[in-house]
RNA sequence: GGGGUUGUGGUCUAGUUUGGAAUGAUACCAGCCUCGGGCGCUGGUGACCGCCGGUUCAAAUCCGGCCAGCCCCA
């Protein structure tokens, strides 16, 4: 038996989160690692996760008038630097192109950490006026950062995949409902499709996207306690628009600088997924974002061997007309009991054993893989409706189950020490109160390792009026974490 | 940024202390067997021992540099 483990996922999820997290990402294969430091291959599996979660949000997006284009991946350094907050709050991690074959270039060109900076240069050529607002695009694609230490897959990686958003509008009115609506379809994608609640609000001044007017977040809480920003969409104001001159002619023949918004989510999303769903054996996936909702593995011996795979057949027509994701694992070379395992670290959310004796009963094995309950239905006329509302009650107690644990890590703290102690003990999401002023923030975090997370939605004012650093007049409700 | 640790067929691994023909399992291929929780039997294929350099008659093993993975702390 002890051989039989290594091939599954060795460590408790519970036991070692690390080193769980990173058998599950390769074991379940999802990812394998390139020879660069820091960049993953995303293999087909993983890549499959990724497409779902695109097609969701693209379909949203396209509903409210964004349209997709596409945006080269070198930026020439003149550009990058023209916003100058923006710029240096990313030069540390820009990767260079300082050559071409043997010749140096003449000017260093920059991998894109971002887009901003390329977009807005050409919007100001393509925005005259009012009538070219507002303008919406949206782009599927990948930027670069240098993370020279501590790389973990869809976490914190040197190339990610993503999207990025980016508006210009005629008013700031329009910009505000931009950002809060792109806030909005992210939310329900992750918490309706990943099954993870997530605390909406805004980033405070130090972790705001720089260069933006303010920036606001989904942040989920991780089993191991720390924080995970699952998605951001930022109110530039007119800090781009400015320096890099998008102006457009009013109705009244006046010329206004325009206000902008920038949004994006990427494949962090799936780390979160993992991370938040999977158990000690591998994966598990919600129905709603699992590229196989169903695996049908066959049973048989040789002598009814036509039998069973011709039944599974049907029943695979079945369930995919009925517009379910089926997958009919009928490979000859692995028996059942090995197949079983294999989609289990895949997390594939609903497994049918159909072998000689469900057939003749007219019944079907099914077996949840959130729960691992075995169960019988009968096949009838109304078969495909029950397992649709098996794999619905999947969906929705994944969700359950995660938010119970995301209300749990939610802790008022009112006492400094207290949240020092709480923090040392078992990190989770501390909601208290600030007074805004960065000196408290950044002392929090030398001595805690915790930052503001996130100011949540809501009213303004704490229901305590001081803060939790200084005792002075607060005015916001925040939760500090530790983050990835 | 600081520290620790690991790298040997596709995968996991023995061997490294004390230099002298690279161990086993699994996977893979062929044949047989057949399946209700990682089947079994027989035979076979597969290794730049992470990379570069040094020491030596001789290096997976000793020395130096580099690359990559993982973990902990900031």
């Amino acid at each position: 038996m002890s051989d039989l483990k290594e091939i599954g996922v060795t460590i408790s999820k519970d036991k070692d989160f690390s080193e769980w997290y990173t058998q599950v990402v390769t074991k379940a294969g999802l990812i394998d690692y390139s020879p660069v430091k820091g960049f993953i291959i995303l293999k087909p599996y993983g890549y499959k996760i990724w497409e779902n979660i695109k097609e969701i949000l693209d379909k949203k997006l396209k509903s409210s008038d964004h349209e997709n284009a596409f945006l080269p991946i070198l930026i020439p350094e003149s550009l990058l630097s023209r916003e100058k907050a923006h710029f240096s709050g990313f030069t540390p991690e820009v990767f260079w192109v300082t050559r071409a074959g043997d010749n140096k270039l003449a000017d260093n060109l920059a991998v894109r950490p971002t887009s901003e900076t390329l977009a807005y240069s050409i919007f100001s050529k393509w925005i005259m006026s009012y009538r070219d607002l507002p303008l919406k695009l949206n782009f599927w694609n990948s930027a670069l950062r240098a993370e020279i230490k501590s790389t973990k897959p869809f976490i914190r990686n040197s190339e990610f995949l993503w999207q990025e958003g980016h508006t210009v509008h005629e008013t700031d009115k329009e910009a505000e409902d931009e950002v809060l609506l792109i806030l909005q379809y992210y939310q329900d994608l992750i918490e309706n499709y990943l099954a993870i609640p997530t605390i909406k609000g805004f980033k405070s001044e130090k972790e705001k996207f720089v260069g933006a007017l303010y920036t606001t977040t989904l942040e989920s809480i991780m089993p191991d306690g720390k924080a995970l920003q699952m998605a951001t969409s930022h109110n530039l104001g007119q800090n781009f628009s400015k320096p890099f001159e998008i102006r457009f002619l009013g109705k009244d023949s006046k010329q206004y600088f325009a206000w902008q918004t920038s949004w994006g989510a990427s494949w962090r999303l799936i780390g979160a997924l993992i991370m938040v769903h999977g158990d000690d054996k591998g994966l598990i996936l919600p129905p709603n974002i699992a590229p196989i909702q169903i695996v049908i593995v066959p049973i048989f011996k040789n002598k009814d061997r036509n039998i069973v795979l011709d039944e599974s057949q049907r029943l695979k027509r079945e369930l995919g007309v009925g517009g379910l994701r089926v997958h009919l694992d009928d490979r000859e070379e692995y028996t059942s009991g090995w197949k079983f395992n294999d989609w289990e670290v895949k997390g594939i959310p609903l497994r049918i054993n159909l072998g000689l004796r469900d057939i003749n009963e007219k019944k079907l094995e099914l077996v949840r893989r959130d729960t691992k309950e075995k169960m019988f239905i009968n096949k009838n006329q109304n078969f495909l409706e029950s397992i649709k509302t098996i794999l619905n009650d999947i969906q929705n107690s994944m969700l359950e189950k995660a938010s119970r644990f995301h209300d749990r890590s939610i802790i008022r703290v009112y006492d400094y020490e207290e949240m020092r102690r709480k923090l040392k003990e078992n990190s989770g999401f501390i909601l208290t109160s600030w007074c805004g002023n960065i000196e408290c923030e950044l002392d929090v975090k030398n001595q805690t390792g915790a930052d503001i997370r996130v100011i949540p939605f809501g009213p303004e004012r704490s229901e305590r009026d001081y803060c939790i650093k200084c005792k002075k007049s607060s005015k916001y409700n925040v939760i500090f974490a530790k983050a990835y």
